[in-house]
DNA sequence: AAAGAGGTCAACCGCTACCCA
DNA sequence: GTGGGTAGCGGTTGACCTCTT
């Protein structure tokens, strides 16, 4: 029963890789370029599996690679993103270049989530540790009602749960992954007001999360990150467009009244 | 110097979404 | 519309490293 394994498992290797392998799967993916990662490890004469393979290359060998510690503005973004995405490894290192989803999961894990809780911040609500049984108890209500704000809407201190909101809302089926809710009255929480730029969507356009159909998740991410970078336009699937109700027509480019971002209504 | 504890991070695993015939 | 193959994701593991006693 269950799919056939990727690989044959009798014939690869495991564990850590060598410089040979390292080396081999370099110079294959220079000369014919990444994907068809099953049939890599054979082209390739490697003893791998096709996963193993794809991994390798993208949290250790790919060339753009940053490396090193993070600095702080990173860790802020880190932290900054994961208060609105959760635990979306992935969709997090896309506004990192030169940093992997393995790579802040670890570092995520191993340095911020100390920090937060060093600072009083529980990592997973963002929210006061001392408030965190409340915060849980809130964000379950919210899953059920009260969305949270966008990401780039304009700091509005008094309409935590607006008429707007409900248009952009955000739910998620995914308990753990939860986007806690944005906190609208902890003073002294992480600042969440975020002014990065959008080095590239291709990924976002690539993504599951952004390819999969009109799902909740899907429109909370679209409506948290979409918002084009200066002078790109954005065009955001039609089924993710939630915000298109609050001031599109059809065909039209403008800014969404809610998150203020750049949209292209389809 | 040695041993144990704790931290770090590369790699693996299992699941899901997507693509295409 | 369906099912198999594939890619990508997030969680977890375990080997290795560093620190402490």
């Amino acid at each position: 029963m269950g799919r056939s394994p990727c690989c044959e498992k009798a014939h690869t290797n495991k564990g850590a890789w060598t410089k040979d392998e390292d080396q081999r799967l370099i110079n294959y993916i220079r000369a014919h370029g990444e994907g068809n990662w099953r049939s890599l490890p054979k082209s390739a004469g490697l003893l791998r599996c096709g996963k193993s393979c794809r991994l390798r290359w993208i949290n250790y060998l790919r060339p753009d690679l940053k490396r090193g510690n993070f600095s702080e503005e990173e860790d802020e973004i880190i932290i900054k993103l994961h208060s609105l995405l959760g635990n979306r490894w992935s969709l997090i290192a896309g506004r990192l270049p030169g940093r992997t989803d393995n790579e802040i999961k670890n570092y995520w894990n191993t340095h911020i989530k100390r920090k937060l809780i060093s600072s009083g911040v529980d990592p997973q609500t963002h929210r006061p540790l001392n408030s965190a049984a409340a915060a849980a108890i809130t964000q379950l209500d919210f899953r059920n009602s009260v969305p949270p704000a966008p990401l780039l809407a304009p700091p509005s201190k008094d309409n935590s749960s607006s008429a707007d909101d409900t248009n952009c809302n955000s739910t998620t089926t995914e308990e753990s992954q939860a986007p806690p809710q944005q906190r609208e009255e902890s003073g002294g929480d992480v600042d969440l007001e975020l002014s990065i730029g959008l080095p590239s969507q291709d990924k976002y356009m690539k993504s599951a999360s952004f390819n999969s159909s009109s799902s909740a998740e899907s429109k909370s991410i679209h409506n948290f990150l979409w918002p084009a970078a200066e002078g790109v336009v954005a065009a955001p699937p039609s089924s993710m467009c939630v915000c298109r109700t609050l001031g599109f027509h059809k065909g039209q480019f403008g800014n969404c009244q809610s998150c203020n971002g750049l949209y292209r209504y389809l």
